[in-house]
DNA sequence: AAAATAATGCTATGCAATATAACAGTCAAT
DNA sequence: ATTGACTGTTATATTGCATAGCATTATTTT
């Protein structure tokens, strides 16, 4: 019942109790957290953080998307993309364009400069995934993927 | 370069780009976050979130821990446990006792009240935790603990 | 056609988690 | 004996995300 030795406390380092280390919820958090930390350092130098470069993504990549409907794809609330398009349109992004069939819709379509600030967007996040799973395999790194996507449910095809 | 065909956009649940779908970093936090919100969800039957849980459950693991060293575990600032604490100990999940050499230090014991919680609460995120994992075989959980370890290094033995 | 229902983009506001700065008291090291 | 480091703490900032409501426009129901 004794077990740890209660040493000086300052020593540093030790480890998660036991049924925290169980938890996969645990881990998720804590590896969410350092990769959010460090994503959003390597994004700095394109002067984004990540949700303002997986909204610039998503008009990239679906050109005439509603901000609507990247809520709904990107799971966050209409209220609070907002700033984050308010953002992107002064950076010259992207472009708003009324849909002709209805009023309430603004259609988002990328510009030539969001097209390429994406890509190095992309170039940046990369270069940090591959630093972060750089102790997983090409393979590990799919079966993370796919377990990742079964938890919360996007495809993950399982 | 067309490709999607801007179809009504309210259809609801279009897929993530591609590119992000292809981050782990986007998958972990979607996954993460989904958990946070459903492990709070079922603790609120012991009235507490997830942070508090590990506070007590580390205190309870490691009884005479003090407050800095569950700062350093659960890498938390330790200005913000202090409110968790004063919560636990209010509703006298464990006790304080000064160090007799360390005039600085708080010695953090469970009570038997806490221990008991600590179990319920356990109970409750186990249940959380399989209902959440469901999709994903023993050996598939264990391989997911040991790659998340990996990432924010908690040693993942690999 | 009228009325009810719902979607869009938006403002304003709230809350929870986490981060920063500073402090007094205590201890350790030179 | 001074310097530097650690503890627990207060106060405050920042950030991400959530809630409520609004005017406008569309859709659905009657």
């Amino acid at each position: 019942m004794s077990g740890e030795p209660l040493k000086k406390a300052q020593e540093s380092a030790a480890e998660s109790p036991r049924a925290l280390r169980d938890l996969i919820g645990y881990h998720l958090k804590r590896a969410s957290a350092w990769d959010l930390h460090n994503a959003n350092a390597a994004l700095e130098a394109a002067g984004v953080r990540t949700v303002p470069m997986s909204v610039l993504l998503t008009i990239t990549e679906k050109p005439g998307i509603s901000s609507a409907e990247i809520c709904r794809i990107l799971r966050m609330q209409r209220a609070n993309i907002v700033p984050v398009l308010a953002e992107l349109e002064a950076r010259g992004l992207f472009l708003r364009e009324a849909d002709p069939d209805d009023n309430r819709i603004q259609r988002l379509f990328p510009t030539a400069k969001g097209r390429e600030e994406a890509q190095r967007m992309l170039g940046l996040i990369s270069a940090h995934e591959e630093r972060m799973l750089a102790g997983l395999t090409m393979a590990e790194r799919d079966e993370l993927r796919r377990m990742l996507a079964i938890i919360w449910r996007e495809d993950g095809e399982g």
